[in-house]
DNA sequence: GTAGCGGTACGATAATTCTCGTACTGACAC
DNA sequence: GTGTCAGTACGAGAATTATCGTACCGCTAC
């Protein structure tokens, strides 16, 4: 997989330094209990496949999942998984748009990416 | 690796019929949110890291371990492993041993147990 | 019988986490 | 300026989970 270059690209086909990530543990300070913790939650993990599983070009904000829940209560979740490690979350003006930190989560837990691709949620 | 009979020996060499294990999650119904939430603790991980690296012919009972703390305690977090579906208990006259539901989780979610096997508790 | 042992069940308190309403911020459009 | 929009921060109540004391059970040894 390619490495991600540190800029993105606008509508308007510019280049633009990334905004910097908001707080989050370096990848060698991420535990595994508390990545494990922070999946133990049909919701986070439903975040977290869409991004690997759906995500394209961009990040994403927390409306794009299209969450029937409260503002409040994604930003509790996505807060969560910003700092057990699970994604990176960068400030794009008005939005705050999320990415799994791949590279980070494979380099320290081989297989667990795994793991949440092929989960599927709870039928009822 | 060997399928395991559903016999074992004792100390006087004699084959002997196991006991029936404890009410547990069948293999397909174990959720892997469940098993992360129970993973999501410090003793529990080391438990089963344990389970899976230090265990020998025999299943082991909760003092087997050497952990101190209260008995009560440990069967709570004995039952929490059993009924996500990550040990097996079974009654062996006075004893309760456990083991690892080693081919359950290879078939159900690959990866897991390495990840369980590499972990490191935190230092301090 | 009694004592000891591995372990459970119950229950209470403490601690953590979830959920979400409300108020608010910062950026943009007009 | 005003409005809107994505999202946060705070805080409260509910729900879940952790910890562990106490009482108890069933088996074995004596």
């Amino acid at each position: 997989m390619a490495h991600l270059a540190p800029t993105y690209r606008t509508s308007s086909s510019e280049d633009v330094a990334l905004p910097h990530p908001l707080p989050e543990p370096a990848a060698s300070e991420i535990r595994l209990e508390r990545v494990m913790g922070v999946l133990a939650d049909p919701l986070r993990l439903t975040i977290v496949k869409q991004l690997l599983t759906r995500s394209e070009e961009y990040d994403h904000t927390c409306g794009w999942f299209g969450f029937d829940r409260p503002k409040s209560s994604l930003t509790h979740h996505f807060k969560a998984l910003r700092e057990a490690g699970v994604i990176r979350q960068r400030q794009h003006g008005l939005e705050r748009r999320s990415r799994v930190r791949l590279e980070d989560l494979d380099d320290r837990f081989p297989g667990l990416v795994d793991l949440i691709v092929n989960w599927q949620p709870a039928e009822g």
